[in-house]
Formats: C-alpha cells, sequence, structure tokens
DNA sequence: AACCAATTTATAACTATTCTAAACACCTAC
DNA sequence: GTAGGTGTTTAGAATAGTTATAAATTGGTT
C-alpha cells in the first residue's frame, strides 16, 4: 500500500529469488530465516539465529535453523567461520574478506582488505582446487 | 649407556627445560605429553595426542591432555588450529606459517611461505593488540 | 613423618551439532 | 476433491569435543 510495504514486498522478492536462483525451493522457515540472516550484513551463531527468528515471531525448528544454513553454505549463501570448538558464526556477506576477533571480547569485525591474489594462489597440493581462503587474525584487548 | 641413550638423555633434557623455562613444573604426566607431541612437527587433535601417550604405556588422564595442552598454549609453546566445530589441531611447530586444509580428506598440510608482515600488521582494531594469524586455505579434491 | 600447594584423576556436566523417525506440506494425477 | 509421493520440518535423542568438579595423589618443604 505506503512505500514502507512496497519496500517489504521488495525485499522478500529479492530474497526469494535469491534462494530460487540456487534451486533452493521456498518454504515458510526458509523464507524467515533468510530475511533475518540477509537483513544485513552481520556475524551470526546458530543459536543466535534462532532466537532472532523466534523474536520476530516465526515458529522454527533448531533443526531447521541447522539444515537451512547447512544448506545455504552449500548453495554459496553464506560463509562459516570458524572462531574456536565452540564458536562457528555465519557470515551473511559471501565477498572475499577476512576478519579480526577480538579474544577477549569475542567480537567479530570484518576486514576490508584483501589477502593479495599472488599468495592465495600458490601452489595448491596436488589435485587440489581452492574452496576458501579463511584468514582470521586473533588480537586481544591492550590494557586488560 | 650407549649413543642412542645419550640421544635419549638429551632430548629429554631438551624437552625438560623447554618446559622450566615456561615456569612449568616438572611432572612425569606433563613429560610424556611433552615428548610425545615434540618428537616431531605434527598437528594432533586431543584425543589423537591421548591415544598415542596411552600406546607409549603412560597412564594419563583425558583431563590431563586438555590441560596440558591449555597449558602449553598458554605459554606458547603449541598453537591451536581451528578447523571446524569438532576439530581442533595442537600444532608442535609455533613459528610463524600456515595452513592449507583439504576437506575432503581432512589432512592438514603446512604452508611455508609466509603472509606479508604489512599486510598482518594493518591497522588492528583501535585498543588491540596481535595475537596470532591463522590461516588456513581451504582445498578440495579436483577429482572427487 | 607431617604438611601444603600443585597436579591428576574419574566422572559428571555442558555445548554445539548431527541424527532419526514421525508428522507435515505441497504438488500432481486421477 | 482425494490419494499418493516427495521434500521439508520437527522434537527429541544421540554424539563429540571440551570443560568443570571434587576427591585423591604427588612432590617438595619444614
Amino acid at each position: 500500500m505506503n512505500s514502507k510495504n512496497d519496500r517489504q514486498t521488495t525485499q522478500q522478492e529479492r530474497i526469494d529469488s535469491l534462494l530460487s536462483d540456487q534451486g533452493i525451493n521456498l518454504t515458510r522457515q526458509r523464507r524467515v530465516i533468510a530475511d533475518t540472516l540477509f537483513a544485513r550484513n552481520q556475524h551470526l551463531t546458530a543459536d543466535q539465529l534462532f532466537e532472532m527468528v523466534k523474536q520476530a515471531g516465526a515458529r522454527v525448528s533448531k533443526a531447521t535453523v541447522y539444515n537451512t544454513l547447512g544448506l545455504f553454505v552449500k548453495k554459496g549463501l553464506v560463509r562459516e567461520i570458524f572462531i574456536d570448538a565452540n564458536r562457528t558464526f555465519y557470515d551473511s556477506n559471501t565477498s572475499h574478506h577476512h576478519h579480526f576477533y577480538n579474544v577477549d571480547t569475542g567480537d567479530l569485525i570484518d576486514i576490508k582488505e584483501r589477502l593479495a591474489p599472488h599468495f592465495v594462489n600458490h601452489e595448491l597440493p596436488a589435485g587440489t582446487a581452492m574452496d576458501v581462503v579463511d584468514l582470521v587474525i586473533r588480537v586481544r584487548n591492550s590494557h586488560p
């Protein structure tokens, strides 16, 4: 009706085609998960995303959050960032970039500058192809 | 007695001073764990190390393996490599280097070439100091 | 020998993730 | 419309890795 609702619709359509372009069937759950995750560039754990989806009033199980994130990763729509044994983040920004991780605060921050391409193309092990370059620079607070 | 035992003793002394230089009290368990881990440059999970120590005939609990690895990490004697939510490796080589990880085979391989220092020193977040640079290039088999 | 702090131990607890099998939703054919 | 089939979701159980707990052990010091 008004311009706000028009934007809403457009955003929904944008997300729908994002999924269907990858051959992903549209379901209520996948839509609300995608809506939440792709609302902005962000780093979320599966549990954080699960809570956000609940806050938004949607009834989605945690198993579906995991299933859907796994599907989105496979389709290249999100990127997994493994920080440690009990911290996996899902990054809604799949463009080639890196991260700072503050071990004191738990903050994960984007690095815009890219790693020199010559380095990342340097002599892969025989019989392998590049999948993804994961660069995490761990920092700590200078004055703890 | 013979040259083999001389080397053995020397190796034990080398490891003892490695630990005591860091203010680590020497115990039977810490010695056998260090012996196993520092025998060569290698990437081991806590569980693999636990099994190796058992194979060596030593009675060490898994909790001690975790405690000791945590202590060694804190003292800078080993480096943790977080591959995914259920794969943490401990690298007996703490020199500045990076890794290839083959997602198909699970192999973790050293990269000798270093990341250009200018990049890793580039604009840390305010109030933070560098801890460690973790670069993992994930590859997959070209012909699966 | 007695004491004290540090360490180790078995086991329980915890967390993140994956698995399982049943229920559900949606599409197509009849 | 209803039956059947495929894909999806679900709750809950199961698993794996790791951390916490509290008692027992060790090693060094008076």
